[in-house]
DNA sequence: GCATTTTGTAATCATCCGATTACAACAAAC
DNA sequence: GTTTGTTGTAATCGGATGATTACAAAATGC
């Protein structure tokens, strides 16, 4: 296997590990069992563990913007476009839990950082590329960390009609800033 | 010194590390200087890192709840209550971001099972206390996370126009869902 | 074919950190 | 005044974990 292949597969391992765990919570040797290789490769790969993360939450945010970019060069309506590319990066459910992992540690030197300049990007996108207003823009990112706190903890789970209903709500379409996005995804 | 008084103090502290490190990135050992005991103490008065770290989010849960309820006995318009009781939530910054660090471990036995129970209690809260419809609670509630989101990056602390645009919407009293959040409050 | 680079692992190190133990100071009970 | 309980710490232990080293094996170049 060509080392960039191991990369990219190393990196979708530490993407589900981080995203589940968080940073600090996250083992190189649970990255690397998933990936399925050993722990000194996963370190010497990325030198250490924090650039590990750094490498997961920049692939994270080309994604995510690389997902906008692609539904807005095809769509129509600009908040409807950003909809239905949120529900395409819910399936790979580390992604944005990662990043949500990356927001919370605002103080981390080099992790504040890039989560900021990240943040920032994907809000100048949004604005610029996609058109939207402040508020509209404001409302589209609460509704997206409302939707990655209802995932991160496992609301699903609680059973409780309440639950049901603040998830039904969340992830409706009807909700409004986040047009086509189904609950049927829920469950993946 | 009391007892009581001690747990308070200590619960306090641990609050702010919590909040800035998260659940694994806490040490009990910074939790101890920041309290001004020793660490031994720390983890003999609850047991272990996790039982304080559960008290930690147990106490912002009672104190997040209690002052929704002080603020709607009061007030009239219950969106306008409950804004003005996260203001005056905000200024305790370890208490929102302890609880966004347990939202995010919805994995963990113990602590995802305190944070689903959370969420939901203050969910009925606002739907049947505070009388909003599922809409407008779920509109809170996105609201709210994204300003925890904001508050734990430090988004402050970029130096960017938009970064300025994005604060002063999401903190905006004009913005909507939180009526009486002015941005003099972002300094603190 | 032989040297060299690349790709990978086993074994081990060194540090951090939660937890335990043993003990000191001091007040309260009687 | 001795005992007993409370409040606290110093010292230390043991496991987890990120990182390093030494080495094996396979590809690559010449």
């Amino acid at each position: 296997m060509k080392s960039e292949e191991r990369r990219e597969l190393v990196l979708d391992a530490a993407t589900q590990v981080f995203g589940e765990s968080g940073y600090q919570g996250a083992t190189t040797d649970a990255v690397a069992r998933a990936a399925g290789v050993s722990q000194p490769y996963v370190v010497r790969m990325f030198g250490t563990k924090e650039a590990l993360f750094l490498a997961v939450v920049q692939r994270a945010l080309d994604k995510l913007l690389a997902a906008f970019r692609v539904e807005l060069a095809a769509g129509d309506d600009p908040a409807e476009c950003l909809g239905r590319a949120y529900v395409g990066l819910l399936a790979d459910r580390g992604l944005l839990l990662s990043l949500m992992h990356a927001f919370a540690l605002g103080t981390h030197p080099e992790i504040g950082a890039l989560a900021r300049r990240g943040m920032l990007e994907v809000y100048r996108m949004i604005r610029e590329e996609a058109g939207l207003d402040a508020d509209q823009a404001g409302g589209f990112l609460a509704h997206g960390m409302l939707i990655n706190t209802v995932i991160a903890m496992r609301l699903g789970e609680a059973d409780d009609p309440l639950a049901s209903e603040l998830l039904a709500t969340v992830l409706s379409p009807e909700s409004g800033r986040l047009a086509g996005l189904d609950e049927t995804r829920l469950s993946s």
